[in-house]
DNA sequence: AGTGCTGCTTTGATTTTCCTAGCAAGTATG
DNA sequence: CATACTTGCTAGGAAAATCAAAGCAGCACT
């Protein structure tokens, strides 16, 4: 087949531009991990640093920045006296929680975890 | 400190190792465009870089190596004579999809398309 | 004052990703 | 054979992302 028109038009579009762009954000490391942590409700700076483990402090700095650009997490402070800062997911970000619980249960069902 | 009193296992588990793990793999740049690539079907190197605007053949070549080790897609080599190479999703990379899918749509809902 | 908590930022080193080429092999022309 | 174009990759080196560790300011407890 094919003979009659090399450069023809009909791609199929196997590129998804809205996946693509969702990866834009999730596809950066930790970015998804941060936001399953805020799954189960508002977290400071430091409590997210010590959940997630092998996360560095200042990349989680420009995770946290990134996500909060994006709109997928609040950033709020709250002028104490002991000033204390807490990040939450906004409505987008928590839209996303279903897909990323489904991944997770795919990890489980499908990946090993003893990896070097 | 505290000697009796602070409840110390208060880490109430933020950190969700499952998803960490899915995220070793899905949470580098492109993994996830080149599966949700071929969710339509098999296709070939060249075919898939044509499709993914962006991502370079070296890139390209990793994704598919790292993929493939992982289990997730399956590289099938026809020598033809015009020997063709082809990948596929295996059943654990379809088992994905759905959740895949549920990103894409989750993007088109709650994200902007134009950004710098 | 000393220690530890908080929320970050800064400093390099290491790793990953990217872009530009290029290779080997096959097909299609002449 | 030569030229041109395809396919499936790999190499080199630069640019960007990630890393660990340390530092800093503010507040609390002792």
């Amino acid at each position: 087949m094919g003979t009659a028109s090399t450069h023809d038009t009909h791609a199929c579009v196997r590129s998804d531009a809205a996946l693509t762009r969702a990866f834009t954000i999730l596809g950066k490391r930790w970015s998804a991990v941060v936001l399953g942590s805020l799954r189960s409700g508002p977290a400071g700076f430091r409590e997210l640093s010590r959940a997630i483990d092998g996360l560095s402090d200042s990349v989680l700095s420009d995770r946290l920045s990134e996500l909060t650009k994006e709109g997928l997490i609040a950033r709020t402070v709250d002028a104490g006296p002991p000033v204390s800062v807490s990040y939450e997911l906004t409505e987008c970000g928590k839209a996303l929680m279903p897909a990323l619980h489904q991944i997770s249960e795919w990890a489980e069902k499908h990946l090993s975890f003893e990896e070097g």
